[in-house]
DNA sequence: TCTGACCTGCGA
DNA sequence: TCGCAGGTCAGA
């Protein structure tokens, strides 16, 4: 499931192995992939266009190819690979990059909430909020959000006109660090906690990023490997084993029809 | 603001 | 066989 700290994994990987490689050929299969043209325009019109940057804005990853902008939401399972040979799921490989340089890229996405657009000049995310491992997360910033309104701090944390979506398994992860409960409203923070959620945010993310994002399901990096985040976790999908601090059970509800995993004595 | 639909694999 | 996993968005 790409969050953030694993679409930043891709855009990394991608721009290493790709950066100024020319597009040969595009074979594009699946037409529900495309949301603003078809699987056959998308192939035509990149077919013989250079890769000159790929930039992220939120989960969303645009692709500057000269004139042309495809841009890529990798939805719940899409993950890009160079080696068709290490996915596990080929059958749902649904595009295929035959570049100049003779490398292949892949794209495959078993759930198929992808999403891909073809824009004709670099696309605006209006409807986005801060990108919380940009620089533009200042302390400052962070607290004008929380008090504008009140409301759930978790999914508070996974609504991207706020922060670009911090999604499900950071979200957890960050607010247990805080040490703030998930049942907490927004306007409630003191200036202590405020300052405590803006550390754990950054930490958690760059740790995430760090460790080439956080495999579960069919999150694979570029280079066809796993993530290696997934061992640091400390509350996500660890209900009913001891917390980290105190050794309370942790405990899992549902916020927002999202798994939420949490210490009932640490977190308040 | 909340809920359900979309989609497929996996485990119970 | 059924429920769960979860990002996004339309509709209630």
């Amino acid at each position: 499931m790409p969050e953030l700290p694993e679409v930043e994994t891709v855009r990394r990987q991608l721009l290493s192995a790709f950066q100024g490689d020319r597009i040969e050929s595009v074979q594009a299969g699946n037409d529900s992939l495309f949301q603003n043209c078809t699987a056959e325009a998308f192939s035509r019109r990149l077919s013989g266009k250079s890769l000159k940057e790929i930039s992220r804005v939120g989960k969303y990853l645009i692709f500057d190819c000269e004139d042309i902008y495809p841009v890529f939401h990798l939805g719940m399972s899409g993950i890009f690979l160079q080696d068709a040979g290490k996915s596990h799921y080929p059958q749902h490989i649904h595009l295929q990059f035959r570049m100049a340089s003779g490398k292949a890229l892949y794209y495959q996405d078993v759930r198929r909430f992808g999403k891909i657009w073809l824009h004709h000049q670099p696309p605006e995310f209006k409807h986005l909020g801060i990108d919380p491992v940009s620089g533009e997360l200042r302390l400052g910033e962070l607290r004008r959000l929380l008090s504008s309104r009140s409301a759930n701090i978790k999914l508070f944390l996974m609504d991207q006109q706020s922060l670009t979506d911090i999604a499900n398994i950071y979200a957890s992860e960050i607010l247990f660090e805080a040490l703030i409960s998930p049942f907490r409203k927004t306007d409630t923070l003191s200036g202590r906690e405020v300052l405590a959620l803006y550390s754990s945010i950054k930490n958690i993310l760059y740790q995430a990023i760090d460790k080439f994002g956080t495999t579960y399901s069919a999150y694979q990096t570029v280079e066809g490997e796993s993530g290696q985040n997934q061992n640091f976790l400390r509350v996500y999908q660890r209900h009913g084993q001891p917390c980290w601090w105190c050794a309370e059970p942790i405990r899992k509800v549902v916020l927002g029809n999202r798994s939420t995993f949490y210490c009932p004595n640490c977190q308040k």
